[in-house]
DNA sequence: CTTAATGCAAAGGTTTTGCAGAGCA
DNA sequence: TGCTCTGCAAAACCTTTGCATTAAG
């Protein structure tokens, strides 16, 4: 599977509103503009669940066959910091990723033992006990993060995950 | 520095009750006890912040220097299941780890943007906050995690920490 | 043209694992 | 004595980096 040209000359509204914003980021900061970094940016922004980078860069290819893993893992902290990508780590040994398109920093995580499939939901009430906490310690708090790990609804019927690939 | 002998005959009531619980689960589990295991848990039990794997290799050998680093790696994870260490993960690459002497699960970790230092905190409302969020989803709470980045008060005076190691 | 960005492959750091020998129950 | 646990070293794993080449501005 090389690379198959999909629809990219026609991506959703939301999609190619994104894309500007990166653009612009890029521009702003000085950095070039390259095929590369958009089909990575547009793989991640066709994604509806969280994804790794091993899974981007399979998806960036599909986009433009030129990219590689090194382009990738350079790009995904530009879109992080640029705030237009969230990362989660759950301690699984590797990170995972999801456009922000929604929330800003107000979504809790809650992942499912089993599987470690990733579920957000809105939660405004975060900042402010993110706030509290820090300030009970005389620290000025910058960010947080509530993750929350929970037994999803296949686990509970079945005893086990259907998307499950963990060694354990 | 090799194989010190430290003050380890008389330890303190609390890490000689802990201990005492360790003993008690690894022969619930059928699992045997080791003067390796009962040294890396020692160790553990006599830091006062969080540590690294590397970190507790290097203290437990100095209670008994056949430890290696498999087997502290081996016995992290029956000391976290055992909930006598609890496992935190602040995507730094390598995991932290504190004996759980105080608090349970109702605790939230400030980390300082500079050095990583981590501070814990209790927070009782996150248990509360974790059921209602799995709730609005569907599924069965099991834990929950509230971690916050911060500036730490050396950070903010010096612009710079102290104890900061990292490549950055 | 100038310089940043890329691909490749090797290196990096942490954690895991296979195996033969050691030691607890 | 049987079977788990251990140390050692190699491997696995994700991520980062050096270098020669390519391409954006």
């Amino acid at each position: 599977m090389t690379a198959l040209k999909t629809t990219r000359d026609t991506p959703s509204v939301s999609v190619e509103a994104s894309r500007e914003k990166f653009q612009a980021y890029l521009s702003e900061q000085g950095l070039r503009v390259t095929n590369q970094r958009l089909a990575i940016f547009d793989a991640a922004h066709a994604q509806k669940e969280h994804f790794t980078a091993e899974e981007l860069l399979e998806k960036a290819r599909q986009i433009d066959d030129s990219v590689s893993r090194a382009t990738v893992y350079r790009t995904l902290p530009i879109m992080t910091e640029s705030h237009l990508l969230r990362e989660v780590d759950i301690g699984s040994g590797e990170k995972y990723y999801l456009a922000a398109t929604t929330g800003g920093s107000q979504v809790a995580q809650v992942v499912c033992v089993d599987c470690d499939k990733i579920s957000e939901i809105s939660a405004p009430f975060m900042e402010w006990y993110g706030s509290t906490v820090s300030l009970k310690l005389g620290l000025k708090p910058v960010s947080q993060r509530l993750q929350v790990s929970a037994q999803c609804i296949a686990f509970r019927s079945t005893g086990r995950c259907p998307n499950r690939t963990k060694k354990k």
